[in-house]
DNA sequence: GAGCGCTCTTACAACGTTGTAAATTCGAAG
DNA sequence: CTTCGAATTTACAACGTTGTAAGAGCGCTC
């Protein structure tokens, strides 16, 4: 075994013929004799040659790799801990995977690790970025731009940007809570909603908050959670001692719904008898939890694929208009509500 | 905004020097007037140059990156909703970031998956590899040996092989769960093992009837269940059925613990006052739970973190020694025994 | 049989960086 | 006023690939 790996030209030589022609086979170009090309393939196999990466991207300008950067708020490395995270890698990763790309795993949660993000990309160390964020003020994504790198977010943008996105109507998703809460003839409604800075928390609220008032419901209380276990529980012993009657309830995130159930089951009443709980994602906690969380389902992996298809097709012919890829959400019924 | 980026030769024009000086200042090497060296400074800036990581990789022989390899049974891509592999990665992530290393994230399911991960490393796309694998039959850590890849496993090789591992003492968990019980004056205990062809479940099992054996239990039920939610809850409900008398579970890990505080609940028992259940991890799960866990904790950031460690020093002076990294559980005590 | 298209192959110049050996500068010593 | 040497700087050759323009080979047609 040579100590260096086997190049081309080691290729070329053993096959006897040029460098071009090895790489034309390689690349799987046409115009190049069946018999030869079987020659060269021999030769490859026997040498243990494997094209170099670098010098290939360093002429093709290609890496064969998209950033995978998570935009959190500031909340650190343990935004792994959500199970949102998993589900968007693996949509990613399973689009990506048969195009042979692969997604390099950033976080963005501090200005230096942005410029770090920002300058990755310049040194052209991937293709494009998928951006994970959910604070409508991150400069990430109109950094990126003005950085000529290709992009696309998941949520849409806090200001109007030429950017792709994937979405999902938020609105509509509080609307089948409501309209599911109403429907089982709940009247005391309230609402635990995400930070409020955050659009899709917003939409999510407005959304639910529109349909309870068409029901005859025009006000609802609120609590605002932090899309975490703790802040959902509570959000939730604040709304009930504020509003002890409550029947039901709509949480932004399944992780917040869950939280509830427990308080609510502390305060010695039963779910959904007593109170009707409604989540928000159809996430493992909503599985998890005794009862079984009835939930909106956001389709996050194929949301998270769409974002991977919408930014592999502006590689492959760029300069694309910017479009949107909005996602329908669905009430999934199971025992709490 | 000129079409295509700056080149070290277009800052060397502004600053009216070579390439070779600009190169020098870019990486800091000494011997560089700091006159000039301002003078250049201001020139990158001027220019907006960044320099290509393509080009560097080609002479350096090095990416900065490294790959992380899920190298599941064969799970597919929904090992993501595992919140493991979320805590793997935050491990991972944390610890390379102030490197200015990136993981790329890879999945090794399948044949043509693992054969994918070998020649994505053999062509120098990334440095090395991270790889955890649950099955010790897994032929990837062997190829990538084979192909002269640097790497690092979590949780040691099934056949031994020359290779850095980091790992944790499973056999210790697996007695702390023992103790815990026999302490707490439980006399009937079962446990609901892992699937039992991964090393970290028989280690678990194995230190589990230890202790028990030391404290006078020499025969311990048992179910195994293949770390998920939904086979805990079938393997406690076979244990219940078999052993209705049992007082005391411990379960391989959180999330079939909690299935099993679950089915423990739904046949009218009470947890911890009827079944004690410890859990083996300290996961998310395990706070999510009511009563929450007592349960073994595994310090899986930490020990991602070093197996990104160990694969660090080892691209720094290569043709080290295999080294492993062994780290101790440690008993977490909350409700639920 | 010369000329003309074909198809297939080859040489050679990029790509943008680093590292090394040679060249320059400049001050100090002889 | 030379000459030597240390400190900087420069020119140039890699690194391994792709793409392009030029070159062979060869079966046609006229």
């Amino acid at each position: 075994m040579s100590k260096s790996a086997p190049t081309l030209e080691d290729v070329a030589r053993v096959a006897g013929v040029s460098r071009a022609t090895v790489s034309r086979v390689v690349n799987g170009t046409r115009n190049v004799d069946p018999q030869l090309q079987e020659t060269v393939r021999s030769a490859i196999e026997q040498t243990g040659y494997s094209p170099n990466r670098a010098a290939r991207s360093l002429v093709t300008r290609r890496t064969g790799t998209v950033a995978l950067v998570i935009s959190g708020a500031g909340g650190g490395s343990d935004v792994f801990t959500d199970p949102f995270f998993g589900r968007v890698a693996a949509g990613v990763v399973d689009f990506l995977r048969p195009h042979s790309v692969h997604p390099v795993l950033m976080l963005a949660d501090s200005e230096p690790a942005r410029t770090e993000v920002v300058e990755f990309l310049r040194q052209g160390s991937a293709d494009g970025a998928l951006l994970v964020t959910t604070h409508p003020a991150d400069p990430l994504p109109a950094r990126l731009l003005a950085a000529g790198v290709p992009s696309v977010l998941y949520a849409r943008p806090g200001a109007p940007t030429p950017v792709s996105y994937v979405d999902m109507d938020h609105r509509a998703g509080g609307r089948l809570a409501a309209d599911h809460l109403v429907a089982s003839g709940r009247t005391d409604v309230v609402t635990i909603s995400g930070p409020l800075d955050v659009l899709a928390s917003q939409d999510r609220l407005a959304g639910f908050r529109d349909a309870m008032a068409r029901h005859g419901f025009p006000y609802v209380p609120s609590a605002e959670g932090g899309f975490t276990a703790e802040s959902g529980g509570a959000a939730m012993t604040r709304l009930l001692t504020e509003h002890p009657d409550l029947d039901g309830v709509f949480a932004a995130n399944d992780l917040m719904a869950q939280a509830a159930v427990f308080v609510i089951q502390e305060h010695g009443l039963r779910v959904p008898d007593d109170v009707a709980v409604v989540g928000f994602d159809d996430s493992t906690p909503a599985l998890a939890c005794r009862p079984q969380l009835t939930t909106v389902r956001q389709p996050v992996e194929q949301m998270a694929a769409a974002m991977a298809e919408l930014l592999l097709t502006d590689l492959e012919k760029p300069g694309q208009r910017p479009r949107s890829v909005i996602f329908e959400p669905e009430l999934v019924v199971r025992a709490s509500a």
